[in-house]
RNA sequence: GGCCCCAUCGUCUAACGGUUAGGACACCACCCUUUCAAGGUGGCGAUACGGGUUCGAAUCCCGUUGGGGUCACCA
């Protein structure tokens, strides 16, 4: 490459929900930027006003923040290169159109939608093998062009794609992929309503925005020859190009929420932490020299290498994606960080703190910290810890029924317990099933099920401690003892 | 259908001509143990197929098969 800082770039469409795939791609073109010193930016690419959808730039963008991924330019910091709106910059795509158009390098096309859908039909049922625009008005002088332009006819601009020879696409992950111009088509530059497809508009822009390295989903790597044609036409230089390999879902298709995969949002509504997501999404496609399966931004920044990239799609995999969550949870970050995490995740999507006592919601939390795979698990599973009207399931009941007559006995060892710590209560709820010559197995049980409802629950002796005294014999009392 | 990309356990991946093909998730068993987890140990499980090249191929080449993408006035 050149002596210039890289500069990267995610183009996303506002058009609906914040996706996966974005993230992935703002990922290793953030990641990779970093590495070189250079430059990522996001340009919102909103040139389809059929599609657009207003609350969907915020949405990414948000989504962004979350993961704490800063472009160094976007539609919220912009610099002397913006805008970073493409609908904006219409005005200016218009201007290259016209320049290729002058060149001879584009030509107008006055065919309607609906001619051309019919022509298509046709071929279609032709069975043809190639359905692209048929070309039929490159062959209009341009006298002709211009005077049924001039009469106010509607047009389209179209690339004069070259009909024979080949067009070979230097890409970093693949090499060289050669196509045959035969195959190219004659794409829309600029469309009826004066906005700029992409492929026009993300060329002119990457051109302008300095990018050097264009690192896009595979999808893109087709129409890359007609990329680099409209540079060329244009006079400019190519960049780099590197098409990173397919994100998938469960059936092996491409991973979308169409499809009903979870988007971003979905993600943190479910209590995934955004450095897990970054984490599971860096191993997809990509692996630490040393294998390591946990890592940082920071880490993939310092290690990252296009080497390293597998090129099979990689299928997405909810499950691990939660279990690396609960890895970080557990190993990654301390229990105070995992106290604010649940805090702010149940201000955000619960019914806020269950509790105002700081410190016993940070006992509970610390408690259920192996327990956890996500933020979301937090409130199903400490229920009993925040009210004393809890559901009794079937196993607890039967272990209440069974030792029915112990619970008296246990209710006034427990309530002889002074210094009320894990230990003491540890110490006394042994030396009662010594005295009585019962097992653990005897006498924990009953004692689990009236304090919780449930024996799926932490190590007795710390629960019985978190709950605290009184909690604790008022309901063994209630329950019998 | 034309063109393009891809191909290691069910899933994510390691291997950059020489390994009993390694690890992780999931699953199973065992250990720890007062339940549930967590943790530990072990097990199951893959180079799609066929030809070459080579002393030697998961690795290089060709073909087949399979999967995906693309062929919009969407990105």
């Amino acid at each position: 490459m050149s002596d210039q800082a890289a500069v990267t770039r995610i183009a996303p469409s506002p058009t609906g929900d914040p996706h996966v795939g974005t993230a992935y791609q703002a990922l290793f073109n953030s990641v990779f930027a970093r590495q070189q010193g250079g430059r990522f930016i996001v340009r919102i690419e909103d040139t389809d006003r059929n599609r657009y959808n207003a609350a969907s730039e915020g949405r990414i963008l948000d989504m962004l923040d979350w993961l704490g991924i800063e472009p160094d330019a976007s539609p919220r910091r912009e610099d002397e290169r913006g805008p970073y709106t493409q609908s904006q910059r219409a005005e200016l795509h218009r201007g290259y159109a016209m320049q290729l158009l002058e060149s001879g390098a584009a030509y107008r096309a006055f065919d309607t939608p609906e001619e051309l859908e019919e022509r298509r039909r046709a071929a279609e049922e032709r069975k043809d093998s190639y359905l692209g625009y048929d070309r039929r008005d490159r062959a209009l002088t341009r006298e002709e062009s211009d005077r049924r332009a001039a009469a106010g006819e509607e047009f389209v601009i179209r690339l004069k794609a070259p009909l024979e020879g080949q067009t070979v696409v230097r890409d970093r992950l693949r090499g060289e992929v050669v196509f045959d111009n035969a195959q190219l088509d004659d794409k829309v530059l600029l469309k009826r309503d004066g906005f700029p497809t992409y492929h026009l508009a993300a060329m002119v822009d990457d051109h302008l925005m300095g990018v050097t390295h264009v690192i896009r989903a595979e999808e893109w790597l087709t129409s890359t020859p007609i990329h680099k044609l409209i540079l060329e036409g244009l006079g400019w230089q190519e960049p780099e190009w590197i098409h990173t390999p397919w994100l998938l879902s469960s059936g092996g298709k491409k991973y979308s929420k169409r499809r009903g995969d979870p988007s971003v949002e979905d993600f943190r509504r479910m209590g995934i932490l955004p450095g897990a997501l970054l984490n599971y999404l860096g191993m997809m496609g990509w692996s630490m020299p040393n294998g390591e399966e946990v890592f940082s931004v920071d880490d993939m920044v310092r290690e990252f290498s296009w080497d390293r990239v597998s090129l099979g799609g990689s299928t997405f995999d909810v499950t691990k994606l939660k279990w690396l969550n609960g890895k970080y949870l557990r190993e990654v970050l301390s229990a105070d960080e995992v106290v604010e995490r649940v805090k702010a995740y149940l201000s955000e999507f619960g019914a806020g703190l269950p509790t105002d006592d700081e410190a016993y919601f940070a006992a509970v939390v610390r408690l259920m910290i192996p327990r956890l795979e996500t933020l979301g698990d937090f409130s199903e599973m400490t229920g009993y810890f925040w009210t004393d009207d809890y559901a009794t399931d079937e196993k607890a009941a039967k272990a209440l029924a069974q030792a029915a007559d112990l619970l008296p006995d246990l209710r006034a060892a427990l309530e002889g317990v002074n210094d009320w710590t894990a230990d003491s209560i540890k110490h006394a709820l042994h030396e009662y099933a010594e005295a009585h010559e019962l097992k653990l197995g005897k006498v924990m049980p009953p004692v689990r099920a009236a304090v919780a409802g449930t024996m799926q629950s932490p190590d007795l002796a710390e629960l019985l401690e978190v709950l605290g005294r009184e909690r604790v014999l008022a309901r063994l009392a209630r329950a019998g003892g």
